[in-house]
DNA sequence: GTCTATAGATTGATAGAC
DNA sequence: GTCTATCAATCTATAGAC
């Protein structure tokens, strides 16, 4: 029950390692050290590295979709719900520090290798679009909630890289305020969608 | 005069490639194709691929301070200057869709490989970051200078990440037309700094 | 299912001729 | 200053014994 294969073994450890010293710098010497098999067992469970990274994505995909069920059965209303995903930048905090976003920079190095298997990275992204629209149509911005999803995306990803340069804690925390305060003023005026601008709108 | 030479054509190479592909990635027999040297003629104008990098970070800061100093130069008012930096991600949309920002991109990766030149990558933020501080004062909002440069620079990574992740020129104009308005009513009442909350300020 | 042994290519880096 | 030749280490991946 509570034992694991070796398998899913390989699979935690190279998710592991892919989000702290990215894909391509992992070897399989590195991943085999650390579930600590010999390199020639992994060709019994993959069959190429490529095969690897696939099942890690798979991993994460799956792990996001429960993460984001549990929100949505945890948060009564969207605007919990959204605050929830947030927050995830404090939560996190001790790892987006060291390794940044999981997401983002996978994505990002995909992107530069030119990988067979940057869309499916970049689904993980998408899983939270979707979810996060869902949140702010429930809020009464169905007009506009597509844009309002891609921007706390984006915000989050922000955060995300330039705390990974500077390591300040303060920015973080002011940066999660500000979005949180913008979300309660939207929050408070919903549905007032006529045909543009129910968006960030700033200031 | 116009002839380069053989160090610079290296470190030009090399900042493509490290750009494009990634640090870790690019190996020296990629250089030297593109170059069109041999391999070995490479440790008589440097002694590592790690002295390579430390060329490239160079190279890159002095480009930055030229740019930002153009800027400067150019736009009257700080509003018009920080306008400059925000358009970049229109500017230099195509090669951002591909391969994201230079700079994101490199701290992130500096950091997962735990690089010593890492410091000197996020060098190159902190130029951004000063940079916009100063616009923010000449603004007058000396206050809350700092801040509102992080976010700034904060707000343009988050779109360079999600754009090249996704590859929707709209979500990008819409993001810079956002953060410009923002800026405009930030521009319009300025000097109102009392002791904190004059910052993004969300909505 | 796990191991050892090893292939075959590529890596960063060096030595020495020209 | 540029080249060829080469080193030792590492890489992904395979073959085959147990």
């Amino acid at each position: 029950m509570g034992e694991k294969s070796t398998r899913e073994r390989i699979v935690d450890a190279a998710d592991r390692l892919f989000y702290e010293r990215g894909y391509e710098p992992t070897s399989f010497a590195d991943i085999a050290n650390a579930v600590e098999i010999s390199r020639g067992n992994f060709y019994h469970h993959f069959k190429s590295k490529d095969d690897i990274l696939h099942a890690v994505i798979e991993l994460r995909l799956e792990k996001t979709r429960g993460m984001l069920e549990a929100w949505e059965r945890q948060g009564a209303r969207p605007e919990e719900r959204i605050r929830s995903f947030i927050r995830i930048l404090i939560t996190n905090e001790a790892l987006i520090r060291q390794y940044g976003c999981p997401v983002g920079t996978l994505c990002t190095e995909l992107a530069k290798l030119g990988h067979a298997s940057r869309a499916e990275a970049s689904a993980l992204f998408t899983l939270f679009r979707t979810w996060l629209r869902r949140q702010f149509e429930l809020l009464g911005h169905e007009a506009d909630a597509d844009p309002l999803a891609l921007h706390v995306l984006a915000r989050s990803q922000g955060v995300a890289v330039l705390f990974n340069a500077f390591g300040d804690p303060c920015f973080v925390r002011q940066e999660v305020d500000q979005i949180c305060t913008w979300l309660s003023s939207l929050a408070a005026r919903p549905r007032r969608s006529r045909k543009s601008q129910e968006r960030p709108s700033s200031t």
